[in-house]
DNA sequence: CCAAATCGTATCGTT
C-alpha cells in the first residue's frame, strides 16, 4: 500500500535521467528526491542525498498512509549503491537489475531512563505533517473595521495580534509600547496599520541586518501596490549603504518632507546619515511611528559590539523633543522573546512620559519535539553527527558554535557523499548567504520557484536572522549554545508552517566551556572606567545646547598607547553609563552654520566634522548627584550584576535543558517571563515531548495559549476616550444617552456620528452592525474605529460608544452593566427607549445627560 | 585561542 507520492516518485526513478515532478502539489521531500535525482549526472548530489530524501518520501507515506512502501532503483552509479543506502538507514535487496528499498526507522540516541516508545512516537510524528493532530491550528478573530481598512485582512491571526494591533493604533502620541508577538503573527502589519490608515506621516523601522530591510522592503512595495497609496516617492523602503548616493539623497529628502511614509534602516545609518532628516521630519510634526524590530538584540548586540543599538535612543529622545508636542512619534518596540531582563532595559532606555506600556502575547512554538544526546568524545559525536545528517528530516539546519566546526563539519559531509549541504558563517558574504536561502528553499525571493539545491545548512548563529523559510523540518545542534535565547531562536527557525518538527542537540562536555566563554559580556572594571570616564570627562567639549562632546578615541590618563582597542573601552564605558542611568547618549550632530561662516568656511568645516563623526559621542548628563567616583561605583556595579545575572541565568537555563533537569517547554516559559508594575507577564509552557518529560510522566498537555495582557488596550496609555468630545458630562458623570427617532435616522446618522466620535478620539464601538462599522471607518478616514465584541465594553476604563439596535425597546444587560460600573459611556439608542424598572418612563428623561443624534452632529 | 553587523552630508535665497 502507497500513495500517489510514492507512485509519482517510483515513476520519475523509471523515467530518469528525463524523469521530472509530477502531479498535483508534491510534498517538499518528492520535489527534493526529484531534484536531487535529476543533478545526479552533474554530480552535484551525491549518493547520499538522493538516498536520505528518497527514504524521506517512504518514512512520509508510512507515517501518514499505513503499510510499508519500497520503491525500486537502479543499482549502478551515480545512483546510490547497497552501501549508500544502509548508511542513511534503510534496507535494501536486490532484485534483477534493481534495488528494493525500504525505509527503517531511527530517531536520536536517548538518554537512559527516557521513554523509548514515546520517543519514537514524538519523533515520528515530524513525517505526519499536515495529518498530524500537533498541526497548529490559529484562531482567527474577526478585523477591526480600521484593520481592514488600512491592510485589507479581513481577520486577525490571532487575539495577541487583535490586541497588540489596537494597542498600537491607540497609542498616545510619545508613548512606547512594546509588542511582544510570536514570529509569523504578523507584527508587521501592526505598524503597517496605523502608518496606511494615517494616510500621511512617517514610519522608521529599525532592523539589525541589511537582509531583513530588503525583505521588508519587498513587503512594502506589495503593500504599497494593495492598499493603492504612494508610500514613497521614489518607491524604495530600505536605506543601507550599498545604495547609490541619489537614491540616499531622494529617500533623506523624502523622509525631511513627510512623503517617505515606511522606511526601514540599521541603527547605524540611522544615527549617522539619516539623523537630521528623521530630525527634520519630527521638527514638522511629520514622524508618526518610531519602530524598533527585533528589540531583544539592544542587549544582546548593543553591549558593546553595535554601540548604535544602544547610541540610537538619543536620537529617539530628540526626535521626541523637537516635535511638536501633540504630534510627537510613538515609540514601538517588538520582539517575539522578551525576558525581564529584557523589559527593565527597554523601560530605561526608551523612556517616556506619556507611558510604557507593554502588550504581552508571548507565546512558546508547539512544533518541536527535543532531543538531547551526549557524547563522551569528539571523535564519537562527529560520527553520530553524519548519521543524523542522514536521517534527520529535510530542510535540516546544523548549528556550531564556533565558525572553524561549520566549516569542518561542511566538508565532512561532502566527503561523506552529502552534496547538497551549504555553510553560513559570519564570514560569508551577503551574496552567498542569499543565494544558499534560495538554493534551499527553491524559490528565489521574488517567489520564482527554483530546483531545491540544498537540504542542509551548516551554520554559526550568523544564519537565522531573516532566514524566512517555511517548513525547516529539523534543527541540529553540535553545540551547546550560549544562551537559551540563542538555542530556542534557532530552534524557532523550524515549523513556521506550524507543522511538528524535531530539534536535536549533540552535546559533549568541552562544550560548556565554548558555551561559558561566548556567554560573559565583558565590561570594563570599575576603576579603569571610573579612570576613563574622569578622563574622558576631562578632554570633553561642552556644547551649546549643554550636551558634552567626547572624543572617544582619546586615551585614558594610565594608557599611552591605546589603538582601535581603547576606543571600544570608552564605548563600552558609556553605554554601562547609559544603562545605569547615569548619562543619555547622543549621536553627534552636525554643527550648525554660523552666519559669519563663508560657504567654504562651512564647508570646510562640516567636511571636518564627518571626518570626525563616527569617533564623537554626545552625552547628556541625567544623573549628577552620582558622578562622584562613590556614587558612579555603586550604579555601574549595579548594571554589571543585573547584566551578569541575566547572562548567567541564561547559559543555567541552556545547561538545564542539555542535562534533562526540566522539562524544556517549562525553561522556557520561566526564562520568557516578566513582571511589570503589578502583574506577572507569563508564557504558557508548551511542550510535546523532551527528554524530561519522557523520562517521567509529567508530561505537559494540551497547547492553550494565554490570552494577550493587558486584555484590552489601556486607556491611560492610549489617551484615547479621555474627555468627553460633546462636552455635556459634569464631572461625576459618566453616561450620555444620543437617541435617534428613527429607523431611517439610525441608518443614515449613526455612521456619521461614530466617524465624528472617532475622528475626537472615541475609537471603541460596541453593538453596531459591521457594514454600518465599515461606513463609519470609510468616513472616519485617518482615525481608527474599533469593533468591540464585548470584551472592552465589560473592562475598557475609557470612555466607549455602545450601540442599540433599532429592534431594542429596553437596554441590554451588558450595557446595563456597564453603566452601574459607572464606566464612561455614549449610548446610542432608540429615542422611545424605556427605563428598566420603570417602564412608564422614558430612559433619555432619567439619565445623566441625554440628546438627539441630530442636536450631536451640529455640535461634532 | 571567541559568534554576531553596520556605517557620511542638500539646498538657494526673492518677483
Amino acid at each position: 500500500m502507497s500513495s500517489m507520492e510514492v507512485l509519482h516518485l517510483q515513476i520519475a526513478i523509471d523515467a530518469w535521467p528525463t524523469s521530472c515532478v509530477d502531479g498535483e502539489a508534491p510534498t517538499d521531500a518528492r520535489r527534493r528526491a526529484c531534484d536531487a535525482m535529476a543533478a545526479l549526472l552533474q554530480g552535484e548530489t551525491g549518493p547520499g542525498d538522493v538516498a536520505s530524501l528518497v527514504r524521506q518520501v517512504l518514512l512520509e507515506d508510512e507515517a501518514r498512509f499505513g503499510g510499508r512502501p519500497s520503491l525500486r532503483l537502479p543499482r549502478e552509479r551515480p545512483w546510490p549503491v547497497e552501501r549508500d543506502w544502509r548508511q542513511v538507514g534503510c534496507l535494501v535487496h536486490t532484485s534483477g537489475d534493481r534495488l528494493i528499498v525500504e525505509a527503517e526507522p531511527w530517531m536520536p540516541s536517548t538518554g537512559e531512563s527516557e521513554n523509548d516508545h514515546l520517543a519514537r512516537t514524538q519523533f515520528e510524528e515530524v513525517y505526519r505533517g499536515p495529518q498530524s493532530r500537533h498541526k497548529r491550528s490559529l484562531e482567527a478573530v474577526k478585523g477591526d473595521p480600521f484593520w481592514r481598512r488600512a491592510v485589507g485582512h479581513d481577520y486577525y491571526l490571532s487575539i495577541a495580534q487583535r490586541q497588540a494591533a489596537r494597542a498600537v493604533a491607540l497609542s498616545a502620541r510619545g508613548s512606547t509600547v512594546l509588542v511582544v508577538l510570536p514570529t509569523g503573527r504578523g507584527k508587521t502589519e501592526v505598524i503597517w496599520a496605523p502608518a496606511l490608515l494615517a494616510g500621511s506621516g512617517v514610519t522608521i523601522v529599525v532592523v539589525p541586518t541589511i537582509v531583513l530591510a530588503l525583505d521588508m522592503e519587498r513587503r512594502t512595495r506589495e503593500a504599497a501596490v494593495a492598499s493603492g497609496q504612494i508610500l514613497s516617492p521614489v518607491d524604495r523602503y530600505a536605506y543601507v549603504r550599498s545604495l547609490s548616493d541619489e537614491v540616499k539623497q531622494d529617500l533623506r529628502q523624502a523622509v525631511r518632507s513627510g512623503q517617505q511614509r515606511i522606511l526601514y534602516t540599521s541603527p547605524e545609518a540611522l544615527v549617522s546619515g539619516l539623523s537630521e532628516a528623521v530630525l527634520e521630519c519630527a521638527r514638522s510634526g511629520l514622524l508618526r511611528q518610531f519602530v524598533v524590530d527585533e528589540a531583544h538584540l539592544i542587549d544582546q548586540w548593543g553591549q558593546d559590539f553595535r554601540p548604535e543599538f544602544l547610541t540610537m535612543t538619543g536620537l529617539r529622545d530628540l526626535a521626541i523633543e523637537v516635535s511638536p508636542s501633540d504630534r510627537q512619534p510613538v515609540t514601538i518596540l517588538m520582539s517575539a522573546t522578551v525576558t525581564g531582563h529584557h523589559v527593565e532595559l527597554l523601560k530605561q532606555m526608551f523612556p517616556s512620559p506619556s507611558g510604557f506600556s507593554v502588550i504581552w502575547g508571548s507565546s512558546l512554538r508547539s512544533e518541536p519535539a527535543y532531543f538531547v544526546s551526549k557524547f563522551p568524545t569528539e571523535s564519537e559525536r562527529r560520527e553520530a553527527l553524519l548519521e543524523a545528517a542522514r536521517r534527520l528530516p529535510k530542510p535540516l539546519v546544523i548549528y556550531t558554535s564556533r565558525v572553524e566546526d561549520a566549516y569542518s563539519l561542511t566538508a565532512h559531509l561532502h566527503a561523506e557523499g552529502l552534496k547538497r549541504v551549504a555553510c553560513i558563517t559570519g564570514d560569508s558574504k551577503e551574496m552567498d548567504r542569499r543565494t544558499v536561502v534560495q538554493r534551499w528553499r527553491g524559490q528565489a525571493t521574488e517567489g520564482v520557484r527554483l530546483p531545491t539545491e540544498i537540504d542542509i545548512v551548516v551554520g554559526t548563529s550568523a544564519f537565522g536572522l531573516g532566514v524566512d523559510v517555511p517548513n525547516v523540518r529539523s534543527v541540529l545542534h553540535a553545540c551547546i549554545p550560549e544562551t537559551i535565547d540563542r538555542y530556542y531562536q534557532e530552534v524557532g527557525r523550524s515549523g513556521r508552517d506550524g507543522l511538528p518538527t524535531v530539534s536535536v542537540l549533540f552535546a559533549t562536555q568541552g562544550d560548556k566551556r565554548i558555551a561559558k566563554r561566548l556567554n560573559s559580556v565583558v565590561h570594563i572594571g570599575v576603576e579603569k572606567g571610573w579612570s576613563r570616564w574622569a578622563s574622558l570627562l576631562a578632554r570633553t567639549d561642552r556644547q551649546v545646547d549643554g550636551l558634552y562632546r567626547i572624543d572617544i578615541t582619546s586615551l585614558p590618563d594610565y594608557l599611552t598607547e591605546g589603538f582601535g582597542r581603547s576606543a571600544q573601552w570608552n564605548v563600552r564605558t558609556l553605554t554601562l553609563m547609559a544603562q545605569a542611568g547615569l548619562i543619555g547618549l547622543r549621536a553627534a550632530r552636525e554643527p550648525s552654520r554660523n552666519s559669519s561662516d563663508s560657504a567654504a568656511e562651512w564647508e570646510e568645516r562640516r567636511t571636518a566634522f564627518y571626518d570626525k563623526a563616527r569617533d564623537l559621542v554626545d552625552i547628556e548628563i541625567r544623573d549628577a548627584a552620582n558622578l562622584d567616583q562613590t556614587g558612579w561605583a555603586h550604579a555601574v556595579v549595579k548594571v554589571r550584576d543585573v547584566v551578569a545575572q541575566s547572562q548567567s541565568s541564561a547559559l543555567q537555563a541552556m545547561y538545564d535543558v542539555v542535562d534533562g533537569r526540566r522539562c524544556v517547554g517549562s525553561i522556557l516559559a520561566q526564562h520568557y517571563r516578566a513582571r511589570i508594575d503589578a502583574a506577572t507577564l507569563r508564557t504558557q509552557p508548551q511542550c510535546r515531548g523532551c527528554p524530561f518529560c519522557r523520562a517521567g510522566s509529567s508530561r505537559i498537555e494540551g497547547r492553550v495559549e494565554l490570552e494577550p495582557h493587558p486584555p484590552v488596550p489601556d486607556d491611560t496609555v492610549s489617551g484615547a476616550g479621555q474627555h468627553d468630545p460633546l462636552l455635556v458630562l459634569r464631572p461625576n458623570q459618566s453616561l450620555l444617552f444620543l437617541w435617534w427617532d428613527s429607523v431611517s435616522e439610525f441608518q443614515d446618522l449613526v455612521p456619521e456620528v461614530i466617524a465624528r466620535l472617532a475622528s475626537r478620539g472615541l475609537p471603541v464601538i460596541f453593538g453596531a452592525p459591521d457594514g454600518l462599522l465599515t461606513v463609519a471607518q470609510d468616513r472616519a478616514r485617518q482615525a481608527p474605529v474599533i469593533n468591540d465584541d464585548g470584551e472592552m465594553l465589560d473592562s475598557y476604563a475609557g470612555l466607549m460608544i455602545a450601540v442599540l439596535a433599532p429592534s431594542e425597546s429596553a437596554l441590554p444587560e451588558r450595557v446595563a452593566a456597564r453603566l452601574r460600573a459607572r464606566m464612561p459611556t455614549y449610548v446610542l439608542g432608540p429615542s422611545g427607549l424605556v427605563a428598566p424598572d420603570k417602564p412608564e418612563w422614558r430612559w433619555r428623561d432619567l439619565v445623566d445627560a441625554s440628546m438627539s443624534i441630530r442636536s450631536a452632529l451640529e455640535i461634532l
